[in-house]
DNA sequence: GCTTTTCACTTGTAAATACAAGTTAAATAA
DNA sequence: TTATTTAACTTGTATTTACAAGTGAAAAGC
């Protein structure tokens, strides 16, 4: 399996220190330890702290100052999808819920695919699935789903409810999104858009092809996202 | 001044590297040479040949994989506005051309600006101006742009039209873009967007609201831009 | 001919060390 | 008291060294 047998250490350094911010341990503006300090703290060197750091400051949890030190930045309020970085997708889980369209079934691809397709990935099929996500009961994303049937076995039995796809991919299949890339559009509604999100016909949506790469070789899985923006917008850090 | 006297070597080595894959020296899927091979030719360590490829391949530019090596993945062929990231805003800069709408002007800041504002920027008042980007002659950007008059002489008197607001920034005050935050939206075009964008009333137009931060302390550039994205898409990689 | 093993090469992780440069506050001098 | 200098922090850059782990092709064995 492609499952490391153990996690680096500057990858769990990162991690705790994520969890903290996110928790609250460190607000917003607070100065994280020195990098010497969390080298004592975690019995690691320099190097492999600041490895920790630069993957958390292009999270954008935290910002770095010369000479200062580093401090928490933590203000995603809106809607994070864009950056599916780090270890989960970055939208608060909070009041997010999630119905199922359609359970998820392996099907061919469609033609005319939004992204080219390996060789591999043509014979084997998708996994195909629709969801609707839900901020506050109002629908704010359309989702539809396509990934790659390879080597992910009784996935279409799963129940994709609570948790959410990426985290059922990484509990049971120890797949994990390592990047991807995307192309946003702001289109009309359709009538069967209109109809999921509760929109008038016509009105704007802001739709996003995205293809993510995994750590599984040739394992890609696509969306196609169509998102209600009238009260919420699409928040990213660069 | 916030000049840095010397550019780090990994940050040449990543502008040389940046540069033959943009020109093509480097195809798309061809191995760079390895990061030893690398130490040699430009006389530097691994680390520091690490960084500058690490910065690559966040930029997408490269896919890195242990045990083959790094392949250049050079695909942005949409408009990539949206990862300002690196020196240069990421729009192939070949058939851009910029319209200047309202030259530079010093005014007060709006009321109910898009992203709050600090005291010193309240005080100090924005420096205004309006341009439209078309693509082969289309126009596809119009944007708005608010800069802290913060340390900028003479900025309003300034020729906008062949460089870019960030190339004169760079050369000229040695202001450098750090990173930064947006939200994203679909909207209806309003007649004075759909007029400029040569686009139909009420037609969807993506809206970018855009706080970058730059290297000099309390200096911050906001963008408001619209964008249509009838025959482009925006492009962008997490 | 075919499979398996080995080996050379790649990137990934990690340590120890050194100095440069920005920031802040305490110590010093006027 | 006020302004300046110093010193003790911080992160930034860079070298050197070492081993782990993935890849692919050549070599060895069947």
């Amino acid at each position: 399996m492609v499952t490391p047998r153990t996690i680096p250490q500057y990858r769990r350094l990162y991690e705790v220190l994520r969890k903290h911010i996110l928790d609250g341990v460190y607000g917003e503006g607070d100065l994280l330890p020195s990098e010497n300090e969390l080298c004592q703290l975690y019995g690691m060197t320099r190097p492999t702290v600041r490895q920790a750091l630069s993957t958390l400051a292009s999270d954008g949890l935290i910002r770095k100052h010369q000479g200062k030190g580093s401090i928490v930045h933590n203000l995603p309020r809106d809607i994070g999808i864009l950056s599916v970085s780090g270890t989960t997708s970055a939208v608060g889980d909070r009041n997010l819920k999630t119905d199922i369209i359609k359970k998820p079934v392996l099907i061919p691809w469609p033609h005319n695919f939004m992204f080219p397709l390996s060789d591999l990935e043509n014979e084997s099929g998708c996994i195909y699935m629709e969801r609707l996500r839900l901020l506050e009961n109002i629908p704010i994303f359309y989702d539809i789903s396509y990934i790659g049937n390879i080597n992910l076995p009784r996935i279409t039995a799963r129940q994709f409810e609570n948790r959410s796809l990426f985290q059922i991919l990484r509990d049971h299949y120890r797949v994990e999104i390592k990047g991807g890339e995307q192309r946003i559009k702001a289109i009309p509604a359709t009538s069967k858009i209109s109809r999921f999100l509760k929109l008038k016909r016509n009105q704007p949506v802001l739709h996003l092809e995205r293809k993510m790469e995994t750590n599984v070789p040739g394992l890609f899985i696509y969306s196609s996202i169509f998102c209600n923006t009238e009260k919420y917008s699409i928040f990213g850090r660069f």
